[in-house]
DNA sequence: GGGGAAGAGTGGTATAAAGTGGGGATTTGT
DNA sequence: ACAAATCCCCACTTTATACCACTCTTCCCC
């Protein structure tokens, strides 16, 4: 379970640390991949990514999920280390995809971690429409 | 797995660099086969090609495929090997079916490496018809 | 509460690797 | 024999990786 929010810098060579207490559940590698609709990015531990994949793989042979939905989403994942420092290189593509330029928020959303431009954040945080909490606290 | 997705240019002599994060999986040698439908180009590890004849040979004797089916694919496969810097050659045949010229891009998709132009692979992103990644996510 | 140690976050530099382009020898096909 | 294609080097640029240094906060322990 991830929790917590975090701004991090993002350096001219990609480099963003990821939250100690984040940190702390990834061994040496993470997966990271852009989210459908591509506002944000989402990093997943080895074990959850595997089974994300294993999942959409199930979809695609039963026909529920397109070829176009595989490559897109595979084709934008990649594999992290982590440095001395506990920092990760987030690529070009990925940053530009997320529209994330020098620095980002890494979010603890539960089952999953994401990463966002803090602009766009703030929008996340200012949709207050939709919350009607009295429905599951 | 294959993930990752990454633009390389083709030279004048039909040379092209495989990315390097591709490239540690294959030994010395790969197939490269046209794609059905020949959108794209698909590269194999030679365990997954021999793998992939099998299968279509098994198709074959349970009359699920046809002759042409395995013609086609067999006679469109070539055997690569990589030079110094890590490329190996497309043949003329092979760039002239997937309408690659001057650049292509090559992507990791999960379970096969794929070879495309990159205009027809912007096509592919553009698919969002079909991203419904509640289902999977 | 103050001092010290440890951990977290950030920035820079040096080295290695990846990607690209080209020349020239050798082979192939006509 | 000639032209085209292929192979084998070499050279250069860009990008990634490994290291090192510094600040700031937090957490102990005295």
């Amino acid at each position: 379970m991830h929790l917590g929010k975090h701004h991090r810098s993002v350096d001219d060579k990609g480099r963003i640390a990821m939250p100690a207490t984040f940190r702390d559940a990834f061994e040496d590698t993470g997966y990271i991949a852009k989210a459908p609709g591509h506002h944000c990015l989402t990093a997943y531990l080895p074990n959850d990514f595997t089974a994300t994949i294993e999942r959409l793989e199930s979809l695609l042979r039963e026909g529920q999920a397109t070829q176009n939905e595989y490559r897109q989403f595979t084709s934008s994942a990649v594999e992290i280390s982590f440095d001395a420092q506990g920092r990760f290189r987030l690529p070009r593509e990925l940053r530009d995809a997320a529209r994330i330029e020098d620095s980002a928020i890494v979010a603890g959303v539960g089952t999953r971690i994401e990463i966002w431009n803090p602009d766009l954040w703030a929008g996340v945080e200012a949709d207050t429409d939709s919350l009607r909490g009295e429905r599951w606290l």
